[in-house]
Order: C-alpha cells, then structure tokens, then sequence
RNA sequence: CGGGGAGUGGCUCAGCCUGGUAGAGCACUUGGUUCGGGACCAAGGGGUCGCAGGUUCGAAUCCUGUCUCCCCGACCA
C-alpha cells in the first residue's frame, strides 16, 4: 500500500505530488483541473477552517452565503475587476433547457454580487461597520493546475466589509491580514512575511492588497493569503452608499480578504519530507496512534492497556488512532503513519507493558524516547508542543538561511532560484516586468511592514528606491 | 497555448520496434502460521491495454484525432 515516495531530491513537484496522492489527501478528478479533496485532506480544511471561523468571530464578522451564480453584467459594473477576470471566467449561457437571456458566470470571488446586496443593506452610517464572511467554492479557469496549489476549483472565505471612513477600512484590511499571519504561523508552523503587493501584483479592482508571503522548501514563495483595501472602487460601481453623520450620501469604504484550501499546499510544501506528510499539531488529523503489538494471548492485555491510554489521551483533546489491525506488521504501521502525517506514535508491546512503559516517537524528527505508561499523556502533550515550535523554527532558520540582499541586476539573476531576494525597486511595472523577463520568472512578492525601509537606487534603472521589496519566484 | 515525457489489473512496470488468444512484482480475497521498522506459505479474484476513428483476415502493437497526468516556459490565489 503505502510504497516508497519520489525523493525531493530527485524532483521536487513529484515529490509533492506523491505526498498528496500517497497520503491520500486528494486524487485527481475526471474533470479537467478539478480534484478531489479525500477524507484525508479535508480533515485538515475542517481543522484550519474552524480555526480561523473562530478567528473571524472574534474580530466581529458574521457568515452569510451569497450565490454561486452572477449575472454577468455584474462583473462588467467595475472596470479593472472584469478586465482582471474576464480570461478565468467560467460562463453558463444555458439552463432549464433555453438559452439564458443573460449568461451567468460561476463566480471567481464575490465582490460584485456581494455588493448587489450590500446596496440595498445599507442606508445610515449606523448600519456600519458591515462586517461578513463567506466559506464557499469559486471557478478561476486556469492554464496550469496543481493540486491544492492552484485547481479550477477551490474552496476558500473570502470576507467582504463595508466602512464609514478609508481610514477604518485599511486598518480592516491590515488587521485581518494580521490574522492571517498569526493563524500561519502560530497554526500551520508557517513562518511568513506580511507585507504590500505592488501595483502589477494587486488584486482587480482593489486600491491596495497586502499578502502574506511564506517560503516553500524548495525556495519559491507560496503567497498564502491576501487582504485588499477596495476604497470606493465597487462601492461606486454598485452604489453602495450610506447617509452619513453629516448628512450627506458617501460610498461606503471596503475591504475583502481571502484565504484558501491553497493553504494545504503551503502546508505540505513547507514541512513534509521524503517519508511523507509532516502536519503542524495543532492542525492535525490524528494526533496519536498507537501500534499494538503482540502475537496470541498477549495481544489482549496490550490492546486493553492501550485503549486505556487512548482514553487518558482524548480527554486532554488529542485525536488518537488505536491500530490494532493484525494483519499488519508494526513496522508496517510505522511507515503508513508517517506517510500520513501522524504527529506522534505510540508503541506499545508485552515488553513495554511488563515495564510499565511506551514507546513514544515524534513524526518530524523521529526521535524516539521511553516513557513510564503513568506520564504519557504529560509526554504526549509535551512532545506535540515542542514539534509545534521545532516545525516553526526550522522553517524560519530556513526562510532565513534562503534570504539575501541583493544590489544589482547581475546579482538577482544569479540567484533567482536561491530564495528571497531583497532588492531595491523604484516601484515602476516597467522595472518589475524587465527583472521578471531577465531572470526567467521572478517576480515581486511584497514589501514586508518588518522590513526597514532606507531609501537607495533601483537595482534595474539606478533610480531613487524608497527600500527594499521582496523578490522570489513563486507558485 | 508552446517544447519534452508518459498513459497496459488498485500501484510500479514489461510486452509495442518486427501485428497472431495479455504478463510480472506489489496490493486485494480466503485459510493457516506470524507480529518491537515495510512477515511467510498455499489457494484464488481482478485488465473493452486512456478514449474515438482508421488500416488489416486479425491491433496493446501500425496510422490519425482526442483526453489526462508529469517536467520546462507564458497567465494566476
């Protein structure tokens, strides 16, 4: 069943693909650029998605559910938005059997119809802050798909708010981009880089996004979440407007934000290895399985001791896999768990038992230690935590270790494949677009609020650069 | 969409060049023995050879088209 993985090293999108197909993760579908999302996978979308749900509440938001289908002038209604779109659009022109007199594209992200609504929500400035969340799927059609990474189908929240000033609607989007940074890192173990995308970069009809940046194993960047200022941009086009303090009508101010089943993807690429699935504890499937061991009469005494630590384990929270099939062996066991991203692994045989004792093994750097039977739910929890923190900062020492400045265009081209590249830019798509065609693909990612900002000269045209912006390539 | 590679039981692949009744290992089922890092013996089930056309007495094999996946580019979360 569980057969020997495609090494990093030998290639590493093959060796992704393995770990998303072998760990049963996802599949594959007969529909072109769509997949599957197995049991597998979608334990860790549930994990990630209560996560931040709860995130989300916390800040004030409610969820609301908007159509799958928009008409197609809705669209239309923003100029930069539709333009933006239009090449991913997935289009129903027909339905109950007649041509539509409208087609209807399956939305690619909400804004649009979401706005259709807002218009007829809002009238005072008292009916503000409107803050809503959508869970939902949206259609992007895509050239070239990779499971989790980048499919024709994918699920996602995207946020919609609406704001009385500008002012409250860019501290909006930063915050929630802040909640994406603390849900990556302090969840997914994912360190990233929170930052403003450029011009060419941002998103179709936004005043300003942000984005949070994180490095993947093989060095490209992984953007992994994204929050836009929209200022009045659909607010305009859709007339959303409120009476305000003074008076008078005013477009309301606008933020969305977005985070997807993309971030599987980043999950796997930033931790897992040659054995398979490496999974962050706190958004792990299965927390604890426990191997019985044993042939014959001794195997019930083992398999009784063992569901009695399962017990002891759940009650603290932990998720925990008896395995007590017999039909396969424990080394068997061993590999089929760390393929899937099991966190920690109990073995527990007569020998143990006669001592009093498990065997405890970490799945990320699979050290092994004993332990008496009485402390294995205080180990387990000790271990899982030291794994949460080990996972974190071996990614960051390698985001770092992967990071240079870089001062001319000889330089980047150079190391266009080595990782982040930070390099001043005298913020001209022109400059941007030069860098991207000389160096085969490398593009700008953001400019990290954590990054200090000094003034210097452009690494493509000599001309005055407010700081340094982070250059990678990226999936 | 351009360049390169690949589609044959669930998986990895052989067979194709030189057409002639579809194979192996692993996995699966049953019975038995096993169990501390991928167990063993025996018996068994399972494939319109990606799909659609064509050539031929006969196609996994030759020809054409098409779909899908992988790698490298262009577009994107």
């Amino acid at each position: 069943m569980a057969e020997k993985l495609a090494p990093r090293e030998k290639g590493f999108s093959e060796w992704y693909v393995d770990v998303v197909l072998k760990a049963k993760l996802a599949d594959y579908s007969d529909v072109k650029g769509c997949m599957v999302i197995r049991p597998n996978g979608y334990a860790l979308w549930e994990n990630m998605q209560r996560v931040l749900d709860r995130m989300f509440k916390e800040t004030g938001h409610r969820n609301a559910y908007f159509p799958l289908l928009i008409p197609e002038s809705f669209l239309r209604k923003e100029a930069e938005h539709v333009e933006g779109f239009a090449p991913q659009l997935a289009v129903v022109t027909h339905a109950g059997g007649k041509k539509l007199e409208e087609p209807y594209v399956i939305r690619p992200t909400s804004e649009t119809i979401i706005n259709s609504m807002f218009s007829r929500w809002i009238q005072s400035y008292r009916d503000l802050p409107m803050l809503l969340n959508q869970w939902a799927n949206v259609i992007r059609w895509e050239m070239r798909t990779r499971l989790f990474l980048r499919t024709t189908e994918f699920l996602w929240q995207e946020g919609h708010t609406c704001h009385e000033t500008d002012g409250e609607a860019e501290a909006e989007t930063l915050r929630m981009l802040e909640v994406y940074r603390t849900f990556a890192e302090d969840y997914m173990a994912m360190p990233v880089l929170a930052g403003r995308k450029s011009e060419s970069e941002k998103f179709a009809g936004a005043v300003r996004t942000y984005s949070i940046e994180a490095m993947m194993q093989d060095k490209k960047a992984l953007q992994a979440g994204t929050s836009h200022n929209l200022g009045q941009n659909f607010a305009r086009a859709f007339n959303t407007a409120f009476q305000g303090r003074d008076g008078q009508q005013h477009h309301v101010w606008q933020t969305s934000w977005g985070v997807s089943t993309r971030l599987i993807g980043g999950l796997i690429l930033t931790h897992s290895d040659d054995a398979g699935l490496v999974v962050p504890p706190k958004l792990a499937a299965t927390h604890v399985a426990i191997v019985v061991i044993g042939k014959g009469e001794e195997r019930g005494p083992v398999l009784e001791r063992a569901q009695a630590v399962a017990a002891d384990l759940r009650r603290t929270g932990l998720s925990v896999l008896v395995d007590d099939d017999d039909t396969k062996s424990p080394g068997f066991k061993y590999y089929e768990h760390e393929l899937t991203g099991v966190c920690l692994r109990m073995e527990l045989g007569p020998k143990d038992l006669a001592k009093d004792q498990a065997v405890l093994v970490r799945r990320d750097d699979r050290a092994k230690v004993t332990v008496p039977l009485d402390a294995v739910v205080t180990q387990a929890q000790a271990m899982l935590d030291a794994m949460q923190a080990s996972l974190f900062a071996r990614a960051k020492q390698f985001r770092t270790d992967h990071t240079f400045e870089v001062n001319s265009m000889e330089e980047m081209k150079a190391r266009a494949d080595d990782g982040f590249l930070l390099a001043h830019w005298c913020e001209s798509p022109a400059c941007e677009a030069q860098v991207k065609e000389q160096t085969s693909g490398v593009t700008t990612r953001n400019r990290p609020f954590d990054l200090p900002q000094k003034p210097g000269t452009c690494v493509v045209c000599g001309q005055p650069s407010p700081g340094r912006m982070v250059f990678s390539k990226a999936y």
